[in-house]
DNA sequence: GCCGTTTTCGGCCCGACTGTTTTCAGTCG
């Protein structure tokens, strides 16, 4: 079973614990341990042994015991047997905004709905108004909520969402009584895919804010409105929270607004530890207010180096700042050239010179052209022929532009059986080869795995782009022993790509830490197909941050001689 | 169910908003 697999029993677990009114604390042990499987970096089936299972955070005798079972048969007795209550199917009912387990468990019980469209019937019947505890307003706020629901987009992809995000940001930035505005929640962390745009704003006169916010020409509706928290629902589906605190409490508020919740849970737990209460309007001794007016004065309250946005997600790095060992992230700023670059020879829009010119203009000192070869036909992949017409090209545009190189590469195809699209011979005469997958996913994974390692050994071959193919939310990685594939590039000095374009964002977060821990660099490319695809850059760079990436472990943070000398392979 | 430089039992982050209520439960983040 994959971790994917475990980690959605021990959620299906949560959520029929929680119908059943277990104990919350119990739900959240299978919540947290759904996630700790969910975000590790190897199978959990690779564990040699139950007591190793044991050793993870947040999971105990228990839940090893569980996962143990579920590994070595693939089924789990004490899930069966929740399986059978009918509590199992309510869960789809969690699936509805402003419907939780005691709403979904109170309907059964008096009216024996268990689907949603019995659900939906019994309301437009007006069947629940009067069920204790609900009423006319719950009634309609579940029919809206399952329409949401149907139309819901689950998650969206980071790069479609910050854009809107930042229209809703300056639209409130120029109010007058906004003093700090800042986006928070997963945008800020700079999540893969982000479900909702988490807003928070310093101000004294929080009235005027909350009435400019929900009267933005984006509202479609409003589903809360407080004095210091709205909630609205704009045109194209996405749900945007707005928090508005004092300026003492920005950094407080910041803090527990960004998240994320695992993250927050721990350092509030720590700061009980010593004494102190934490929630987002500051830092508390008693009743006494110490602190809260940055994030920083939070951390050090707790004896914490400030840990950028992106770590916070309880995966070590409470414990890194408690050492003091808390990476020294990779910036924007750090990132000299671009490995990975599209030209109009291909799929691309823009001209090698203007892809030159327009990286020159954003302070990076080199670009390689990565087009396609000839078996990705829908791309008019380049064949020996018109590769070597464009390696004249180059060298030309090397002569007349000034203080920038343009290296001669190609993002080679690689073949099902792992051969190469081109010549070695041929690829021996350019700077840097990138490797790709862009057909043939249907493999197993010891064949998908066997192609990778095969390529990365080639003596040609530099790079390999995104690595695993994911698509988000419409394309699975392909199966793949992504350890076999990181041995093999430690092996023969290849690097692996992060690569930025917004729906592959490949490596993911992960998959970065997980090559920083067995030792492979990284190369954070865009993958650009016109000038403007250089923006996207940001979200590779964030995507290395949460894996824990520093400029020491990327190679187009080198200078262009030292990136000569690290693409030397024993060709 | 998990966890422990105070603890192997008794804690477990903390607060806002809504709706149905006369003081709180449910949901959400």
């Amino acid at each position: 079973m994959t971790n994917r697999e475990i980690a959605r029993v021990f959620e299906h677990i949560a959520e029929i614990l929680s119908i059943q009114a277990e104990n919350p604390f119990k739900v959240r042990a299978y919540t947290r341990a759904a996630q700790t499987i969910a975000d590790l970096s190897y199978p959990l089936s690779s564990l040699p042994s139950q007591a190793e299972i044991e050793k993870l955070p947040g999971i105990g005798k228990a839940i090893a015991q569980k996962s143990w079972e579920l590994i070595q048969t693939g089924k789990l007795g004490y899930y069966e047997k929740l399986l059978s209550t009918p509590h199992a199917r309510l869960t789809e009912f969690l699936r509805i905004p402003g419907l939780g387990p005691k709403h979904a468990k109170l309907i059964y019980d008096h009216l024996g709905i268990d689907s949603v469209d019995a659900l939906r019937a019994a309301a437009e019947r007006g069947e629940l108004e009067s069920l204790p505890g609900m009423g006319k307003k719950t009634q309609a706020k579940i029919l809206q909520g399952i329409e949401q629901a149907l139309k819901y987009k689950q998650r969206s992809s980071l790069a479609e969402m910050h854009p809107r995000a930042q229209a809703i940001l300056e639209q409130l930035s120029g109010l007058d009584p906004v003093e700090q505005i800042s986006l928070a929640g997963s945008l800020r962390r700079m999540r893969d895919t982000v479900a909702d745009v988490d807003i928070l704003v310093a101000s004294d006169q929080a009235d005027p804010v909350m009435d400019a916010f929900v009267s933005l020409p984006e509202v479609a509706d409003v589903l809360a409105r407080g004095p210091t928290k709205s909630s609205i629902l704009t045109r194209d589906g996405f749900q945007v929270d707005l928090r508005v605190v004092a300026r003492e409490s920005f950094g407080a508020a910041m803090h527990y607004f960004t998240g994320s919740k695992n993250h927050n849970i721990r350092i509030r737990a720590l700061g009980q530890e010593a004494g102190l209460k934490i929630n987002e309007y500051g830092v508390f001794r008693g009743k006494r207010r110490i602190g809260g007016q940055t994030e920083e004065e939070i951390f050090g309250l707790l004896g914490l180096a400030f840990i950028p946005p992106e770590l916070r997600e309880d995966h070590g790095e409470i414990e890194a700042a408690q050492a003091g060992e808390l990476p020294a992230l990779v910036e924007l700023a750090d990132i000299r050239g671009d490995l990975h670059v599209h030209s109009r020879w291909t799929d691309g829009r823009n001209s090698i010179e203007e892809m030159a010119l327009a990286a020159r203009k954003r302070g990076l000192r080199y670009i390689a052209i990565c087009d396609h070869s000839s078996a990705l036909k829908m791309a008019r992949g380049l064949d020996r022929a018109r590769l070597q017409e464009q390696m004249r090209e180059i060298d030309e545009l090397n002569r007349k532009i000034k203080s920038f190189a343009v290296l001669k590469g190609i993002e080679v195809d690689i073949l099902a059986d792992g051969r190469l699209d081109l010549e070695d011979e041929v690829l021996a005469e350019l700077d840097v080869v990138v490797a790709a997958v862009h057909s043939r996913f249907d493999l197993s994974r010891a064949e998908m795995t066997a192609r990778l390692v095969k390529a990365i050994e080639n003596p040609q071959v530099n790079i390999l782009a995104h690595p695993t193919g994911r698509i988000i939310s419409k394309r699975e990685p392909y199966p793949l022993d992504l350890d076999a594939v990181m041995d093999a590039c430690l092996a023969c000095n290849t690097f692996l790509e992060v690569n930025s374009f917004p729906e592959r964002l490949d490596l993911c977060d992960i998959h970065c830490r997980q090559a920083r821990d067995r030792g492979v660099d990284l190369a954070i490319s865009t993958d650009s197909h016109r000038i403007d695809h250089y923006d996207w850059l940001k979200f590779g760079i964030a995507t290395a941050r949460r894996g824990w990436i520093e400029k020491r472990h990327v190679i187009n943070a080198l200078d262009l001689k030292a990136l000569r000398r690290k693409l030397r392979k024993a060709r």
